[in-house]
DNA sequence: ACCTGAACACCGTTCAAGT
DNA sequence: ACCTGAACACCGTTCAAGT
């Protein structure tokens, strides 16, 4: 076992451990999160899978968020840029759409774009496409700018809040089960209001009340005109 | 040390180890938040500071978002649910600027009622307050309880998004550096309506773009007539 | 410059056993 | 019923040392 040594082995006898790089983690990140969610996407169980320790990756990577946040721009990849038939706003509510259905399938990268904007190339891209459907019906430029947040934060939001947990469906019909009880269950003397409209409060199916959601913020963001005299980036 | 036996303690010789209650355990919660902010709020922290193992607390509590839940509603007593002067549009966003400044205070707690909506009685009461303006300004019912958890998402995720983080200020600042960055460089031929709007897109003081958010949201669910016929609940 | 093993300082949750 | 110690199965990140 010690004093003998083995032939010398091929060096692809096995597939060759591949050199570490940004490309090659990002794409083992996705491929984790594809079969166990994103929960399992740590430095640690990457490191495991590209055969090295949690260490190297830093190398690649300032930390967790950051990773999260790549993978999320390489999904972006997917989301049409130029959608079918219709004018203006169906269009923008058809990339919104697919850019939401992105997200619904992993709720973990949603709340990570919450907090870590990605700022890669598919991202910028969606941007772009975004503002030239507000610019073609005729939205003015800074509500147009100002409302592209708006409109990214909403669908993001939502798939964090609604998407199907990373784990369990059960606890998430729990969950809504429970606040649409506390709801149900509130008194018409303390609450008229919630009392009154408890079954409106809760109705509709997500994708509903999703597009009905894009629809009034189209609306607003074309009507609000922005506040004089601070167009300046006077941020902090 | 050993074979000496002190002189039997009296039982409010110090603070006596007060029995575990769900309020105890949320009180200690919150001044753990206080003191080291939210990411502090372990099960196990918890759990030392009262003096117990962690163990015990499952007993009152069910998981860690729970918790976090608890925690938040507790908060929510601060808002104020009778703002003062002005037409229902300007109180609305009296209610929402006061929801929203709780929850700029800790980041953390933001993302968690995205994901774990609170069910407290003081959440009960803030959607009472913002049924009840809406009902005042003459909002359809049906737009009026969707519109209301368009309001406190929008509310939430840009104190998820926005708020200072519980921990570092220098990383928040890096963070916004690199977007702004990454918009300013779009190039004109490949991007032009990014590069011809980048000063719009990073413009404006946060305080000024949530008011002008929440403006266009009240707008635009004041104006957008609810789909026919998608009133059951017919959640999933 | 890149890569690594080992360490530091933690986590959430469950379980069997006690009172 | 409530409480507990101990265990299971993990984390992110940093460091000194190697190549």
């Amino acid at each position: 076992m010690t004093a003998h040594s083995d032939v010398p082995r091929s060096r692809r006898e096995r597939p060759a451990k591949p050199a570490l790089t940004r490309a090659g983690i990002v794409a083992a990140a996705v491929a984790i999160m594809r079969a166990d969610g994103l929960g399992k996407v740590t430095m640690r169980r990457l490191a495991r899978e590209l055969d090295t320790g949690p260490a190297s990756l830093y190398v690649y990577v300032r930390n967790t968020a950051e990773l999260h946040a790549a993978i999320l721009d390489e999904l972006l990849g997917a989301v049409e840029a130029a959608p079918g038939g219709g004018d203006w706003r169906e269009r923008l509510e058809q990339v919104l759409t697919s850019y939401t259905a992105v997200l619904f399938r992993h709720r973990g990268l949603a709340k990570a774009a919450l907090v870590a904007r990605p700022r890669g190339e598919h991202y910028l891209r969606l941007i772009e496409t975004l503002l030239a459907l507000l610019d073609e019906g005729g939205v003015p430029p800074g509500q147009a700018a100002w409302g592209v947040d708006l409109l990214l934060q909403y669908a993001t939001a939502t798939a964090a809040e609604h998407a199907p947990g990373d784990g369990d469906a059960e606890v998430a019909r729990e969950e809504w089960d429970a606040v649409a009880g506390a709801l149900r269950g509130a008194s018409a003397q303390t609450h008229p209001h919630v009392a009154g409209l408890a079954a409106e409060l809760v109705s509709g199916r997500p994708e509903t009340r999703i597009s009905w959601g894009f629809r009034a913020l189209i609306d607003g963001i074309l009507h609000t005109p922005l506040p004089e005299g601070d167009t300046g980036d006077t941020r902090n």
